[in-house]
DNA sequence: GATTTACTTGAATGATCATTCAAGTGAAAA
DNA sequence: TTTTCACTTGAATGATCATTCAAGTAAATC
């Protein structure tokens, strides 16, 4: 009956998946065009239609895909690197950072780029951007829950985590635009050193002409 | 008769830029389509051919225009409700969450927008933008310098100022995804609250119990 | 009065868009 | 064997895209 001993031909829907991932990425979505789509995964339009049922219920597959991703992808690789919670962070800000060196500024976080591509009235691609935003939060918010004790009692670590993902999401927006590392790298400095001040380290991040004084 | 040299003509290429720089903030760029923008502006697409060679050169157009009305629009409004630096930069922000309440967090800045959608190859425009960003930076650097004695003397005001306008960015995308202010507020409250521990104040901004929202 | 210039008109263009569909294929189920 | 059905093919569809252009208007200049 409903036996799903399917395998290959859920292969060609996981092509369609991977190319629109890529493409959404890398052009945006409304100016990915299916013809694209189809030549990158390799098959026809009939096919497409037959595993979705337009190219925004495809788009909504790969928001869906992204947030599976999240933890796999985005916050066990940078966790694995450090075992300090703060450190975490801003291991996982290292990994955008990747992504900027490796495609010239040109990148950043794809989230991101729909966010503000997507039109506001859609509604079900929205709440995925935000489910996925919400994801990162709290990826981050754990970090600052284990770190609690270096954090004033009275901070708010909502408010705190959610400052994160502005400062990755703002920083990777103006190193696209100037094709330059210095926004992404200047935001992130100085949240470490607000970083520095809510757990009491004086420090104050030296300017980066020269050698810095304190530290 | 009427001697109007060539005042008329030039209001039909206004039209044209108004309609654009209103159909790009809520549309986007690759959204807005020429017949849209035509019957916006209330001509004909020969007309519009005339003054523009492109929907691209519209588009540069409408950067342009940004960068004009940087200070009065933006930098202006801002600095004559405050004559403390330092309040004054919380009142640019203040002038982009206005903006967020206006649009049910539809439309922020419509910089940002573009900054992420705009392909990257498309360098005119992003250089365009990121003149927008650099003179956006500037402003808050004047400010941030005429309170440069109460910040450590080794901070770097140009991070700082850079970090103030990532802030921005990064929490208008994130009220845009969940269309509510909260992300928006928290960054800038964070913010604040790193502003306070950089010129000494003890502040660490406590937790919004219920409604508490100070301004 | 004739010519030139600045702008406007709007139908036509061809490219590209997402989507549809009739006609398949091949393997599993009956 | 026959039927069924998941999946594929790819030409066709009509809508929409940015852009072009020949023809026109009206004021300025000659």
């Amino acid at each position: 009956m409903i036996i799903q001993v399917k395998k290959p031909a859920s292969s060609t829907r996981t092509r369609f998946l991977d190319a629109a991932r890529y493409l959404f990425w890398e052009k945006g979505y409304a100016a990915t065009g299916m013809a694209e789509i189809l030549e990158r995964a390799e098959a026809n339009s009939g096919s497409f239609y037959h595993f979705f049922s337009s190219k925004e219920a495809l788009l909504l597959a790969v928001l869906d895909g992204y947030l599976e991703g999240l933890e796999p992808v985005i916050v066990k690789p940078a966790f694995a690197r450090h075992s300090d919670p703060i450190d975490r962070i801003f291991a996982i800000l290292q990994g955008y950072r990747e992504r900027l060196v490796e495609t010239g500024c040109r990148y950043g976080c794809p989230l991101g780029r729909l966010a503000l591509e997507i039109e506001a009235e859609n509604l079900p691609a929205h709440n995925r951007i935000a489910a996925n935003f919400g994801g990162w939060i709290a990826a981050v918010r754990g970090c600052l829950e284990a770190a609690r004790d270096r954090f004033p009692p009275s901070l708010d670590l909502d408010a705190l985590a959610t400052f994160v993902l502005t400062t990755m999401e703002g920083g990777v927006l103006q190193s696209r635009s100037c094709r330059r590392l210095e926004p992404f790298d200047q935001s992130v400095a100085q949240l470490r050193n607000y970083f520095a001040c809510l757990t009491g380290g004086r420090d104050t991040v030296p300017k980066p002409k020269k050698k810095g004084k304190q530290e």
